[in-house]
DNA sequence: TCGACATTCAGCGATCCTGCTGAATATCGT
DNA sequence: ACGATATTCAGCAGGATCGCTGAATGTCGA
């Protein structure tokens, strides 16, 4: 078994693997990043057909999990990948991968 | 935006991801693992609290996202892991790691 | 300031998920 | 054949999640 991992490291993979386990959270990540790594909230709810709500709620999902960032610049929310929390899965997928 | 990937890889992607959405399921493959990468179905209760019953569901959401396959030997059940199936995750979390 | 725009907040019904319990199936040892 | 063991099947209640709609917030241009 893995050493003891943190509490706070239990919750965040947790939250990262929750946000990736739904399509429209992994299609977001993508649509970002083949967008160069930003995108406005507009932006991303239009690559879907849900109501924007929707993607909002989907795009909070995210944020809450470290996986995107926002910064206002005007009217409109940029939202910015964060790949240093896709590492996070990384590092757990690891340990299948490392033959010790 | 990647090549267009076929309808059953996308099924895929979505019984994996949402197998490894449960911090149990998560559990059961890393004690598997770690276990030299078999073990009876009682043995992986046994590492849980839950009863056996909610366990076996588990399991079950495993092997259908083709991270678990079962063997029977006797009157036991032996899981076995799938570290191939593991793959699907690495192969799309390496979209955001490449520098094109 | 007014109206248009970009986006989020709040709350609803439908569905899915989890963990539980009770019953069923299958195999082993005697 | 019988009881003990190992495990799954079936169904239920509580809670979470999803997508929707309607209203609110904040910002820009005139």
């Amino acid at each position: 078994m893995p050493k003891q991992e943190s509490k706070g490291k239990l919750d965040a993979y947790e939250a990262v693997f929750s946000a990736l386990s739904h399509a429209a959270r992994r299609r977001v990540l993508m649509a970002v990043y083949f967008n160069g790594g930003s995108m406005t909230a507009g932006e991303i709810a239009s690559v879907f057909s849900h109501a924007w709500q929707t993607t909002t709620r989907h795009l909070q999902v995210l944020e809450a999990a470290g996986l995107l960032s926002h910064e206002r610049q005007g009217r409109m929310r940029i939202y910015r990948i964060e790949p240093k929390r896709l590492k996070l899965v990384n590092d757990w997928l690891s340990h299948f991968f490392k033959k010790p």
